[in-house]
DNA sequence: AAATCGGGGGC
DNA sequence: GCCCCAGATTT
């Protein structure tokens, strides 16, 4: 562990105002703003970008949304990787590419038919984004998909980021790009002593994509920097000795490869206790779509809340109560048919999954009743989706 | 500036 | 278990 002096004695710690212009190597500061010539910065820059081509083209992978530089399929990729490995998104890709080659299909389509072809990559807000984002292509740009950054972020879903990996990849123009992979790059290229997805060190990462831009090949540039973020400088054990541009950053010529970027804080979990109830009446049960504003919004959903209350007696009233809230019917709760342990962002859950027998009264709204087979054509979420998979099983089995 | 939105995969 | 992931949006 290298002391937090150590790494405040580098350079880089006592020029931590936003100026991308101070590219370092080693301690030898390569564009400074009194001295250095413009050639020399000049040579970095294009001594890196040579390099980083020269390895992308050994290294670029074989990925299904780099057979073509259609807007849209760069656009449908963009939006799936946010926060999403490359690895989870490769079969959605190919099934929603499938279902709606192009802007005009996708915006042709029934929501619950994108939500369905999301369901379980997760931030479904992404799905309806993309849907309406299509929708409005087609109405206000003639299905063209737009070519600047400002009209691309004014579409929702399109962040910086993804309007300028769209610009730069599907369009070739010069614009910048900050994601995981080149946070981690960029704040080791430069030695950045600070945790980089904080605003101080994204406003210095973004200017520093930008810096080393070339003026041509931007799309390959762009895509080889998350090339070799991904696959050689990786969160750990990066493997500097196949690194094309070990020889232009910082960390490593100072050794700080292990330290770099320094973490960010970590967030603590709430742990939360949830129950998801079937409701049974004569082979259908009770599901209900969750409304704008809800976590899942458009995906439908077993009867589910938050348990208060500790201790079978109570927790069965509190089952009761909840579910005729919900859904308008009161139900007598049976046997726990399963517990699921999950994550949803800051929140444990742990979610008991009970049967229960339908007594008396009347759906409320965005409330059906169904047979669990149809469940199929529904989108759920992951864990409603064990919980409908179980009990298809267990009719098969009666 | 910080919180929120999911879920899977790697170690 | 914990960390991480081709971020965007809201508060």
């Amino acid at each position: 562990m290298i002391a937090e002096a150590d790494l405040n004695s580098l350079r880089f710690a006592e020029q931590n105002s936003a100026d991308a212009s101070r590219l370092t190597k080693g301690t030898r500061t390569l564009m400074a703003t009194d001295c250095t010539s413009p050639e020399v910065d000049s040579k970095w820059k294009q001594s890196f970008r040579r390099r980083l081509l020269a390895w992308y083209a050994k290294h670029e992978r074989d990925l299904p949304w780099r057979k073509s530089q259609d807007p849209y399929r760069v656009w449908v990729s963009e939006v799936m990787l946010q926060q999403t490995q490359v690895e989870t998104v490769k079969p959605y890709f190919q099934r929603f590419l499938k279902a709606f080659p192009t802007v005009k299909n996708l915006a042709a389509a029934e929501e619950s038919q994108v939500l369905r072809l999301w369901e379980g990559l997760g931030y479904y807000r992404r799905a309806r984004g993309l849907h309406a984002a299509a929708k409005q292509i087609v109405a206000e740009h003639g299905g063209q998909f737009p070519q600047d950054v400002v009209t691309m972020q004014s579409l929702p879903g399109i962040g910086r980021y993804t309007a300028g990996a769209i610009a730069s990849i599907a369009f070739n123009q010069r614009e910048p790009i900050l994601e995981a992979n080149t946070i981690r790059l960029l704040a080791r290229l430069l030695a950045y002593p600070d945790d980089p997805t904080k605003s101080a060190g994204q406003r210095l990462l973004w200017a520093t994509a930008e810096e080393i831009l070339p003026s041509t090949n931007v799309s390959r540039f762009n895509q080889a920097l998350m090339e070799l973020g991904s696959l050689v400088c990786t969160p750990t054990q990066p493997k500097c000795e196949e690194c094309p541009v070990s020889r232009h950053c910082g960390a490593y010529q100072n050794g700080l490869q292990d330290e770099l970027p320094r973490a960010a804080a970590k967030l603590k979990f709430t742990d939360v206790h949830e129950a998801a109830v079937v409701v049974r009446k004569n082979g259908q049960v009770i599901v209900r779509q969750c409304g704008t504003g809800e976590r899942w919004a458009g995906l439908w959903d077993f009867p589910r809340f938050a348990i208060e209350s500790e201790g079978p007696l109570f927790v069965e009233e509190e089952l009761i109560k909840k579910v005729c809230q919900q859904t308008g019917v009161t139900a007598k709760p049976g046997a726990l048919l399963t517990t699921m342990k999950h994550g949803v962002t800051r929140y444990r859950i742990t979610l008991d999954c009970y049967s229960a027998q339908f007594v008396s009264g009347r759906l409320k709204r965005h409330t059906r009743w169904i047979r669990p087979a149809e469940l199929a054509d529904l989108p759920l979420s992951t864990t409603g989706r064990k919980l409908a998979n179980r009990i298809e099983k267990s009719v098969s089995k009666n």
